[in-house]
RNA sequence: GCGGGUGUGGUGAAAUUGGUAGACACGCUAGAUUUAGGAUCUAGUGCUUCACGGCGUGGGGGUUCGAGUCCCUUCACCCGCACCA
């Protein structure tokens, strides 16, 4: 250590820990204390958290919950012995700095890097053990660099069924080429048809890239999309929350649109099996599961009458095949045009048009409301040769299965009330079941009745007899459908990664890894351009010279050899789906990730972060892991083997009440019963714990209070409490700034870890914050009384001594199950014994101060030093429990005997050091337990049970 | 509707395989000491009763010598998905 002169600078002798802080925050970033090494012989663990996207409102004291774990976790391992990765970065692209460009005309990046610096800031007073050198930014051409290579790799590769993998699109060309596609099992759009390789050669090449885009695992295609008109861009299925913008909450309509995909329904298998694999909370695999949506059943084709074609659709129950009295198709399917009959035309249209006005929300609304028209045409039942009515109704949803049902009103409540509400007829196909009020959806408890084949057959077997029933005459198979659906990929936004494209002949051309980066583009307006293109669209210089192969001004493009670039960008999702692997080897500039690194670091071995990225970052990030994985650019199939959700810290917002049309304000209790008053948000910052508020800082916080007239009681203005979402539009965010100035960076840490369970979400209060000060000036004055240090060499008494080895038992333990609160209070004991017993011992109090050190590191370093210790504290090996210093005296025992429980019983206990105990029991009562016999064991759990075993 | 989770003092919460419920902390009460940078120390604090005692982990029932913990049932709240065929 080199700071021998800085323990002259603190010359108080009470716990100061502004100074303390100062000092070793500057010692760790000089020495680089936390710089991890990619070689090592020491095991390695990799300790990640969720990375931050730095907005504009800074850190607030929900944010740091989750790195103070991972931070203490980190500094455990480090104790450990081991060589511990625990990296930090920043999610640096997204909307909220587009935006804030858009009203501003500030460029993004600066904003970005505006926020970055106060982040850091922030993050640096909280003393975390982050290795700064590994730092990444998805917004900075060095990483998105390989970002984009990432997304021209998946351009360049189809998924093979076959091989179960993904597989380069030049060995697709090649069975093409040889069979057709034939003999290619793999996953692609649905409207591919069949063609020989004749026909592949005959085609054109425009056709055959066209075709082509249909099996690439990155591909371009018209699709319906969520379009959100207000904030002008397309939006995947996880960023919609209640048929509203996840950001704004703005209304989201379908929209055809030329987009951008990735074809993660490849991975719908693979991805629902690797959660069995992975240490994950339950609930978020099972949300996950439910994503994924996998359902066994069949696909069955309906021949249309007097058509070519038939109608595909999946069922879960083709049990009920017999009992299926019309057929449903989702308005939207272009199928409708092509069969719906003059006659019904009018009916028709009309009936689309107003499906396509409404917004997802209000379709989601409006659930009771049965609608649906008829096309005029029939489909032949393909057993009984039936003609059964095609109708169109919305309770059909394009996106899932095929967009079309065989509606089966006696098994289906849906289908049920839609022939109610039509007259279509309900035919009842299940044994000893009434279906005149409802339809009958359990399927098994009945038997099959009145169709055929399947009659007198439980729901099981009825299932295999019709699935092979169906295949051997050619009309479906047994088939499983997922819900997952493939993930937009285009936003039409400025600030995002550009993707790698551009178009020649309508068709997309990629770039290649040599002309990456492709810089993102300065444009003079963020906003769409005047004919609704992307931002992008406004850059001057957004043109592919193909010859020269680089950027050129757009007035060159004349499609020869120079060409427009792809306008859209990539959503969020696109750089966080990879960063962790980034940091194993931020610098290099060769790949992505050095091999060497990603051997030694293999894999995450502990993830941290919020659950709300379940169905979106989480799940993204598994498949394109997989995917890597495919191209044995990656070690493993999982990156994280375990996973914790920290619970999100809530705000307690404060409310004052207007008497409606006044500008009065009555106090929360002066409220008189049954009156209506409007409750109005006041920053919290101006309310005390007692929830008495500051008039004056209100009358000068906002102009609408400035004449306001406050109704005190007991000459205070008590406010309302809410429990909601941080969030700086409800005024209710509380900065860990102040609490670092007032307490210090050691007391917020413990603190947010003694709060409660980390998994579990919770109001922030400050109320409890002095208990874990006091609990630091108490751990200080072990050492110092006034002006002196009593740290002496004696000998600990053996009281000492188990104190301090039942301590280092309940900290090691639970720290390995991240019951940090538990932790806290552990030491709390154990300091206030050593109070009592005014234990002084440097053989006790040295180890304490290691126990402490990941929880509050700045004061361990300090004692540590103090100590006369020559090593920084985290290079130190943690203290081994020995079970032998648990010694116990003569006590009374609750006594089991074969594993009942009898008695408590008087015992004295004798424990050697190694922990072998023996008990002698001085009780009478026991000789009739005993009946004469030796006890063969004894089961002596201190503090526990005794269990006597003959 | 489906899936997951949670219910313990005035408050945040503890309680390894069923084994002394409420550790630890906040708050509160009383006292001591000193009194102004939010200080420190001691005692008390689940409810009820003057007391002996009785009752207590959302409610009801069960298994067990023994249940916060296991089983059944019911209620309340939270989160996720939601016309998924």
């Amino acid at each position: 250590m080199c700071l021998s002169t800085s323990s002259n600078i603190i010359k108080q002798v009470g716990y100061d820990f502004k100074n303390i802080e100062k000092k070793w925050q500057a010692y760790w970033a000089k020495n680089q204390t936390f710089k991890a090494s990619n070689h090592s012989e020491k095991p390695k663990f990799y300790i990640l958290d969720m990375f931050p996207y730095p907005s504009g409102a800074g850190l607030h004291v929900g944010h740091p919950l989750g790195y103070i774990a991972s931070d203490i976790y980190a500094r455990f391992k480090r104790h450990q012995g081991f060589n511990v990765l625990h990296p930090q970065g920043y999610d640096s692209f997204g909307l909220p700095a587009e935006q804030y460009a858009i009203q501003t005309g500030q460029h993004p990046a600066k904003t970005t890097q505006e926020n970055i610096d106060r982040y850091r800031q922030q993050l640096d007073q909280m003393g975390f053990s982050f290795d700064w050198s590994r730092e990444v930014r998805t917004s900075e051409p060095d990483f998105y660099k390989w970002t984009q290579w990432i997304f021209l790799l998946l351009f360049d590769h189809y998924y093979c069924k076959n091989t179960d993998k993904a597989q380069p699109i030049s060995s697709l060309i090649a069975l093409f080429e040889k069979h057709g596609n034939n003999k290619v099992n793999a996953v692609c759009d649905s409207s591919v048809e069949h063609f020989s390789a004749e026909q592949w050669r005959s085609m054109t090449s425009q056709q055959q890239q066209h075709l082509l885009l249909s099996y690439r695992l990155a591909y371009l295609s018209e699709t319906e999309v969520n379009w959100c008109a207000d904030l002008g861009t397309v939006l995947a299925n996880d960023e919609i929350i209640n048929g509203v913008s996840e950001r704004g909450g703005y209304p989201v309509t379908k929209k055809k649109m030329k987009q951008w995909s990735m074809r993660i329904g490849a991975y719908a298998e693979r991805l629902l099996q690797g959660l069995n694999q992975i240490d994950w909370p339950e609930s978020l695999k099972e949300m996950q599961r439910n994503w994924i949506g996998k359902s066994i059943g069949a696909k069955v084709f309906f021949q249309i009458e007097g058509h070519n074609k038939k109608i595909e659709v999946f069922t879960t129950r083709p049990d009920t095949i017999f009992g299926v009295t019309f057929m449903t198709l989702a308005p939207e399917l272009d199928l409708v045009q092509e069969i719906t009959q003059p006659e019904q035309r009018k009916a028709v249209e009309a009936y689309i048009q107003e499906t396509q006005k409404r917004t997802q929300r209000e379709r989601m609304a409006d659930v009771k409301n049965i609608t649906g028209v008829f096309t005029g045409s029939y489909v032949l039942h393909p057993f009984t040769q039936e003609r059964i009515p095609i109708w169109i109704g919305d309770y059909v949803l394009a996106d899932y299965g095929t967009g079309a049902v065989m509606a089966v009103p006696c098994g289906d409540q849906r289908d049920y009330e839609f022939a109610k509400e039509f007259n279509i007829p309900i035919k009842n196909i299940f044994q000893g079941v009434s279906v005149e009020k409802e339809a009958f959806e359990d399927k098994g408890s009945t038997i099959i009745d009145h169709s055929d084949f399947l009659t007198g057959l439980a729901y099981k077997e009825a299932m295999q007899s019709v699935i092979q029933a169906l295949e051997k005459k050619g009309c479906g198979e047994g088939t499983t459908n997922y819900r997952l659906r493939d993930a937009i990929f285009s936003r039409q936004r400025y600030w995002g990664e550009p993707i790698p494209m551009y178009y020649k002949d309508q068709l997309p051309q990629p770039l290649e890894l040599k002309h990456l980066p492709l810089h993102l583009p300065e444009v003079e307006k963020y906003l769409p351009t005047p004919e609704g293109a992307p931002p992008l669209g406004n850059a001057p210089y957004w043109a592919w010279d193909t010859v020269n192969e680089k950027v050129v001004e757009n007035s060159r493009i004349d499609n020869k050899s120079v060409f427009p670039l792809e306008l859209n960008t990539m959503p969020g999702w696109a750089g966080s789906s990879w960063y962790f692997y980034r940091y194993m080897d931020a610098s290099n500039s060769d790949t992505f990730a050095g091999k060497e690194a990603v051997k030694y670091w293999k894999e995450v071995d502990l993830y941290l972060g919020g659950s709300e990225h379940a169905t979106g970052h989480l799940l993204y990030s598994r498949f394109w892991q997989k995917f890597l994985y495919d191209l044995e650019l990656l070690p493993v199939e999982e990156y994280a083997k375990k996973l914790i959700n920290q619970g999100m810290i809530l705000g307690t917002s404060a409310f004052v009440y207007r008497k409606p049309g006044t500008q009065t304000f009555l106090s929360k209790d002066a409220i008189p019963e049954g009156v209506q008053m409007e409750p109005i948000r006041v920053d919290v910052n101006l309310v005390n714990s007692a929830d008495e508020l500051d008039i004056e800082a209100v009358k000068q916080w906002q102009p609408q209070f400035q004449n306001a007239d406050f109704e005190l009681k007991n000459g205070v203005y008590k406010v309302g409490r809410e429990v909601e979402k941080m969030s700086k539009s409800k005024y209710n965010v509380v900065n860990p700034d102040a609490i670092c100035e007032q307490y210090g960076a050691d007391t917020l840490r413990m603190y947010e870890m003694f709060l409660g369970p980390i998994e579990q979400a919770k109001p922030w209060n400050t109320a409890g914050i002095s208990g874990v000060h006091n609990f630091l000036k108490k751990y200080w004055r072990l050492f110092y009384d006034d002006q002196e240090w009593l740290v002496h060499e004696q000998q600990p008494s053996n009281k000492e001594l188990k104190i301090l080895h039942e301590t280092i038992k309940k900290i090691t333990f639970d720290i390995e199950h991240f019951s940090f609160n538990t932790c806290i209070s552990g030491l709390m004991i154990c300091v206030n014994e050593l109070t009592t017993l005014k234990c002084h011992s440097k053989a006790i109090l040295s180890p304490l101060t290691l126990l402490l050190s990941p929880f509050a590191p700045h004061l361990a370093e300090e004692i540590w030093e103090r100590l006369g210790n020559k090593t920084d504290i985290s290079r130190v090996e943690f203290p081994v429990f020995e079970e032998g210093y648990l010694v116990e005296d003569t006590k009374n025992y609750p006594v089991s005997f074969n594993g009942k429980m009898r008695f408590t019983l008087e015992l004295s206990l004798q424990l050697d050091q190694k922990g072998i105990q023996e008990a002698v029991l001085n009780d009478t009562r026991t000789s009739e337990y005993l009946e004469g016999k030796t006890p063969k064991k004894w089961i002596i759990v201190p503090n526990k049970i005794i269990n006597i075993v003959f």
